[in-house]
DNA sequence: AATGAATGAGAATTCATTCAT
DNA sequence: CATGAATGAATTCTCATTCAT
């Protein structure tokens, strides 16, 4: 039961990034992968409490104790596949915004590139909405300071917005950036715990952009 | 050993309220309140799975046996914390679009509630959007029915401003119900995550308000 | 919960003996025989419900999990307990009855057999002749079918011995069988509760044998 | 936990036989016998470790705290149980004994008398002779006195039998004790297992005393 | 006497984690 | 690196018993 151990991007990990681009993937990252994928997958099905690491190991084809060779502890595993996703889902969400467009254009990148991300992997996206949520530690530890990165990227946009006259000047940049947030993260928790028919975040990703859009473009009260 | 009960409304409590106006709270009622509230309490502070049955108690003042008095399980008191409030929310929900005044009045009620039922009550949010998603057997077996009653309700108001012609033709109610549930969900989880300021809710409900409006609005190209 | 197991010889252990002597004790096999030999020991000073499963595993020098990884629950122990001694007596009562020999003569070597097992073991025959009887569990879903047929290989023994005209026709084999039974437990009961001093059980067994064969002799009304 | 009671006939019970014959039952007994017979019915059904006293309460129609008016504790009333009957199964032993009749005679009624009051009571027998043995308190602390009571009525009719010559002097009175109680046992303890049809144990009394009085006859070796 | 709500000690079992091989 | 047997702390829930009514 280790306990507060403050939040570093460090973690038993030992896979020692050896620089370069990840073109080969050293058989070690590889194991750790096939965990974390493993892991997607019992959670999806059981949740994070309800899930033993054996079940975990037994899924990624290794021993028991070999997770303990990639990862501190069951709750370090839940924080991996969330910081590997946050961290990839930021700089992601950077490019897209930093690339050519308008507003809206940049807008509607930024909201399907979330669901685009989540369509057609029914698993992650439950573990994304609704496991995320159950480790205390994740929440109150390591979730915190990359999700207000998070909603500082999108904030900005939506500020960036405002500069630029597309977006009404009375909306709070950051209240948005929680709602839009909210807002994918229920239609995909929705989507994932029904059906999670491959598509259908693509199309609900155009639906929600529009609301959005309209909803902050300047002029004409409510 | 019981297990895998249906979902009914009916749990270990046995007190049969007979209807009436709760002008005289029976001792049993009282007793079932105050062990939920004090799970609020505990939950919100260590997460469902960190919370101990014992903490709960001894936060209600009660011995740890009293609790499986008026719940079957631990489980059970957090499937009872959601049905509780779920149902009233329902109940409160049909009653504001059920008065007088157009769709935008009808939905800005609905925003409001919603938002204003946990302003000033930071614990009980937290519990909503953070601990609801922790017990597997709530999310999979409890929860879904009065969920996809709850996005009915709101879908139904908004298909209705559509035959009023107050929404525009070409979203999906159901989808719009989705994206509002999840936008309340993150506005009030980063409030509560957050300090959690009394009042805040309220702000932020004219503003998510605005902003669904405007986004739902006929005419006008995004 | 895996509950309702029918009845099978397989059960948590997993150690497979592959047929031959044991000549080499495997490690497993030996934990598994440690755990039985510490269960006789406290479940006849302490009888099986007061026995608790630490005490087993302190006794036999094991942590309380490792109970759990060669037995399914402490039922279980009991219940292996009584299946491993069964089985084996059964056995020898076959090879007894088999071997050369008039029927007075295998019908001494059965009760010889049955109460030799047990003189010089008071805590065994404890266990044997009382707590065999306190799981219910053991007595409705294990014992019956394998106490039926120990009772069937004695019945047939004296069948067998009404066939040699060494037996009155005019008693009921399995009524023998029932009484024998009874009369050995009986007999080992109180010597186990008393002192269950050596020897003695042998002792006894020469009476007894005399006094049913006595019993089953043809010929002059009683 | 009332512990280390020494053995007294004085229990709970306060109903003060007010001497007379017990003529008239007073309400009092009424009830602790409603609770005696509730009882065996229930740990015939689920024995004795796993019958709550909650069930014993709502089989005998009254509250749970009731039981403890008239008994001690749930131990107190397999105790009871045990006392009430073997008190007057002695008694009644040896009534038949000194009434008149040769050794056979007397011996057969013992037989008699004992099967005769299990017989078309399956429930009881199955409490008699498999629940009895669940209580280790009752066992180690209450039962010896009153067996080793009830086997020395037994041994001193066979030991008379001796003296009269109707029984070989070369058997130990006791030993015949013991294994009549035992074969007793058995045969009830099965029959009870199995279907408990009436009148079957009349039938296999006959065929116990005649086994054991030809085994005990003197004259003509084995 | 009778009730039954409340108590709280108690115990079987689970499972994350370790470490000898 | 990998394994998986062993550990033992930790926790839910049960249920005999009490006692205010």
């Amino acid at each position: 039961m280790a306990n507060e151990r403050p939040f570093t991007g460090a973690r038993a990990t030992k896979s020692a990034e050896p620089g370069a681009e990840p073109a080969r993937v050293d058989p070690k990252a590889d194991k750790r992968e096939r965990i974390l994928r493993a892991a997607v997958k019992v959670f999806a099905r059981k949740g994070f409490y309800a899930t033993r690491v054996s079940e975990i190991a037994k899924a990624a084809g290794v021993a028991d104790g070999t997770i303990y060779l990639y990862f501190e502890s069951k709750d370090d595993v839940l924080v991996s596949l969330f910081q590997d996703r946050i961290v990839k889902l930021i700089a992601a969400l950077e490019e897209a915004i930093a690339a050519a467009g308008d507003f809206d254009a940049r807008f509607r990148r930024v909201v399907e590139l979330q669901l685009g991300l989540l369509d057609g992997r029914r698993e992650l996206a439950e573990v994304v909405t609704v496991n995320l949520r159950q480790s205390s530690k994740l929440l109150k530890q390591y979730a915190t300071p990359l999700f207000s990165q998070y909603l500082e990227v999108v904030a900005k946009l939506v500020a960036d917005g405002q500069t630029e006259g597309a977006v009404r000047a009375d909306v709070s940049p950051r209240l948005v950036a929680r709602s839009l947030y909210g807002a994918l993260d229920g239609v995909a928790m929705t989507w994932a715990l029904g059906g999670g028919e491959a598509g259908q975040l693509k199309k609900a990703a155009a639906q929600v952009s529009e609301l959005f859009l309209r909803g902050l473009k300047p002029g004409g009260a409510a």
